[in-house]
DNA sequence: TTTAGGCATTAGCCTAAGGAAGT
DNA sequence: ACTTCCTTAGGCTAATGCCT
């Protein structure tokens, strides 16, 4: 009778010459079992005829066997040589014979996964002999049966960072949903304190921990490329012999680390909320353990005074303290994961493969994966991934994107606003655009009609779209079931990721004509939809990509008739949507002039504001700045109070100016988008940071004032790290608050109101001249 | 190894122009 | 009349973060 199981990974080893797959599987009781299948061989594909295939390449030793198959290049059927090497690490040789391969560059466990469709959420039903499959197969899906457990290290250093050659790992915390430990070297007393001698110990301790306790799921917060190679450094530095089950703890590639451990799944959770979760379901500005703690379960605990740390070796509280702080930070990242969980196990159910090779996908990789298997099931060839000489030519080619309304600066009033749902994948689909339906019909690009062939990219495209209202009518009587809702999350993700990807320079399906086919469609779509609009008497106030902003008059009806007129002549499944009607909007000029696009803000007729790109809602303005905008659209739109905008104004910069604006306010926020030494501009956060002589890295957020200083300065000499301006009690510049921040901020908006700059800035009667 | 493209905005960097001072 | 030094206006572009 089979058995049934569910995979925790995969490799494979080399038994006898000849390469044999390993499952690493669990059944429902979390009990671990390795089966191994040695029926499946290594193969790629060689575009090429039989005669002269046999004659150079068949006969060399590494070719296990070869045959003619029949597959389709792009919808083009085409006879290709499928090829059996002997190992894995044979199939680079046959490209390297200069032979134009196919699949040759799918890793050997990820072929194995694709061919047999599962993944870690498959039901597997196993046939065996002995540990040997005979027959595998998925049933379906299921709920891998996860038995997680976070962990977290606490390193000593007396540095900016610590450095695994040097400084030790002083504790490190194990939290399951049965129990919180904390494994110490250090003098601490707490009920979830585990004692070790020494370093050395805490890492034996470790391992034997996890081992015993049959964890089959390994979660850490950004443990790819800290605890995880931290414990490999120490553990090799200390000579330990670092395994969990018998299984060694590996850490792959150099740039971006990849931690891994047969037996268990080590997820990440970090790379997960950075690739996918964070899309649609994260406000904060930064991914810290912290703030995505408290934004997602509510978690007001701060950090640890890391300033005290060289007391913590003769200090008992001290050191109970951060043993306290290690377990609390391991409780939270599991309270992440299970939050997360949800989406990720509905991913890995329509993907397939390892719940730690989906928990590492961006976007990109998660289309492309759910793309191969629809390759597979009607035989087209998955092309290859592209050269470096191909990425480069591709990144050097930019298509036209969308359409934008240029609006005329003004307050509006009774606006409705219409966009269409899903524009980019309905135009996909309804239009068959693909690289397998392509073709050139004088020199422009035309698409193979639906009744002909239906590509794949569409027809993936149409399945997601499909088995996604298919999720939202279920979600209709079951409100409350998660996994639907997490569901209906990712298939919304994964159909708004096709259109990139056709236009993704590292993509195997990539199609700059694709792309910028879907793109004309939809700025033809769109300017329709404003033809219509005015063809009705609608007046169009703005638009961009897939909606339509016009004022309506009082006539709800008319707005809801317009849309099914609308709808009627469109293809399925293109659909036009109402967004929301709204009592008044402001639209304002950019620095030009002339109507800034992509900068609005709203008000509902629930009294709800909307603000969209103004310096309220960008994180690089201080926040003085941007509360009072914020403030000010909000007594213009709301409450239709001119003079009390004013009067918000007035206030802002007379406590500027007088110098008791709270230094918090002040604060400006900048990302490092690249490593601090690959600038060739100081700006403002630069500077800041080069003063400082501390070290940051890209991705981390600079906080700084702008302090008063020398005329001849340029804003960045003035620019100081927010830390180090308050501890020393720096002065603030007003000139600079006043002028470059408040000021850009308001005077767009009072310029539509009728207020000239003069008005606002200067030198006439009720103004604000009195500051000036 | 980061799905696409459109846009506003600030400020640094560079050059040319123009003025002041000196010869 | 000519050179040198300095300031400033203006163009270009690096950089960031938003919008859909």
């Amino acid at each position: 009778m089979a058995e049934e199981y569910f995979l925790v990974d995969a490799d494979y080893t080399v038994i006898d010459g000849s390469p044999v797959i390993r499952l690493f599987c669990v059944n429902i009781d979390s009990e671990l079992r390795i089966f191994y299948d040695n029926t499946f061989k290594p193969y790629c594909y060689v575009d090429t005829d039989i005669d002269s295939f046999s004659k150079t390449i068949g006969g060399l030793s590494f070719v296990d066997h070869f045959e003619k198959v029949e597959k389709y290049n792009l919808g083009k059927k085409s006879e290709v040589i499928k090829v059996y090497t002997k190992l894995p690490e044979d199939i680079p040789k046959i490209k390297q014979t200069g032979l134009s391969t196919y699949e040759a560059d799918i890793p050997f466990y990820k072929r194995y996964l694709l061919d047999k469709d599962i993944g870690s959420h498959s039901i597997l039903e196993i046939e065996r002999n002995g540990d040997y499959i005979k027959k595998i197969s998925s049933k379906g899906v299921g709920e891998f049966p996860i038995r997680a457990a976070a962990l977290d290290i606490e390193t000593y250093t007396k540095r900016a960072f610590p450095n695994a050659k040097v400084d030790p790992i002083l504790a490190v915390s194990i939290v399951s949903s049965k129990e919180s430990k904390c494994i110490t070297w250090l003098d601490a007393e707490g009920e979830n304190i585990i004692k070790a001698k020494d370093e050395k110990d805490l890492l034996l301790k470790l391992s034997e921990y996890l081992s015993s306790n049959k964890f089959n799921v390994i979660i850490g917060y950004n443990s790819d490329s800290f605890d995880m190679p931290y414990i490999h450094e120490r553990s090799r530095i200390l000579g330990v012999d670092f395994r969990l089950n018998g299984f060694e703890l590996k850490i792959k590639g150099e740039k971006r680390k990849v931690a891994e451990i047969n037996g268990i799944a080590h997820i990440d959770i970090l790379n997960f909320i950075r690739h996918i979760y964070s899309i649609y379901n994260l406000k904060t500005e930064t991914l810290t353990l912290r703030a995505v703690a408290s934004e997602l379960i509510g978690d007001k605990k701060g950090e640890f005074d890391w300033d005290k740390i060289t007391e913590v070796f003769n200090n008992r509280e001290l050191a109970s303290t951060l043993c306290s702080y290690c377990v609390q930070d391991s409780k939270i990242t599991l309270d992440i994961f299970y939050a997360v969980l949800p989406l990720l196990a509905e991913l890995n159910k329509l993907v397939g493969q390892t719940l730690s090779d989906i928990s590492r996908m961006t976007t990109g990789a998660v289309v492309e994966n759910l793309v191969m298997k629809k390759a597979l099931a009607i035989n087209e060839l998955i092309p290859n991934k592209p050269s470096d000489f191909q990425i480069n030519d591709r990144m050097h080619k930019v298509n036209t994107g969308a359409f934008v309304f240029q609006p005329t600066p003004g307050l509006y009033e009774n606006i409705a606003v219409v966009d269409f749902r899903s524009l980019y994948p309905s135009i996909i689909v309804s239009h068959n655009i693909c690289p397998s339906t392509i073709k050139y019909v004088g020199g422009k690009a035309e698409f193979l009609d639906k009744k002909e062939r239906v590509g794949l990219i569409p027809a993936v495209l149409n399945e997601v779209i499909r088995l996604r209202f298919d999720a939202k009518d279920r979600l209709k009587i079951e409100k409350d079931n998660s996994r639907l809702k997490a569901r209906v999350l990712v298939l919304k993700l994964i159909a708004n990721g096709f259109y990139g990807n056709l236009g993704y320079y590292n993509s195997r399906w990539y199609c700059f004509d694709c792309a910028g086919a879907t793109t004309a469609l939809g700025r033809q779509y769109v300017q329709q939809v404003i033809s219509s609009a005015q063809n009705v008497g609608f007046k169009v106030l703005y638009a961009d990509t897939d909606s339509a902003f016009f004022e309506f008059g009082v006539e709800k009806d008319k707005v809801n008739s317009f849309i099914s007129d609308i709808n009627s002549s469109l293809p399925k499944p293109m659909e036009l949507e109402l967004q929301d009607f709204y009592l008044r909007a402001i639209f304002v000029s950019a620095k030009g002039g002339i109507g800034a696009k992509k900068k609005y803000a709203m008000v509902d007729f629930n009294g709800n504001l909307l603000i969209k790109g103004f310096q309220s809602v960008r994180r690089d303005w201080a926040i003085i700045a941007k509360n009072l905008q914020k403030e000010v659209l909000k007594k213009i739109l709301v409450d239709n109070d001119i003079e009390g905008a004013m009067g918000l104004v007035k206030n802002t910069i007379k406590t500027i100016k007088e110098g008791n604006a709270n230094m918090e306010d002040l604060a400006i926020l900048t990302r490092l988008r690249k490593d601090p030494s690959s600038y060739t501009q100081t700006s403002r956060h630069i500077s800041a940071v080069e003063k400082s002589g501390m070290k940051f890295s890209n991705g981390d957020t600079i906080k700084y004032i702008i302090a008063k200083g020398k005329d001849s300065d340029r804003v960045s000499d003035k620019a100081v790290l927010y830390d180090i301006a308050r501890k020393n009690g720096i002065k603030y510049d007003p000139d600079y608050y006043i002028n470059k921040q408040v000021l850009p901020s308001v005077l767009h908006i009072f310029e539509v109101l009728g207020y000239s700059d003069e008005d606002i800035v200067g030198r006439r009667d009720n103004s604000l001249s009195g500051f000036f």
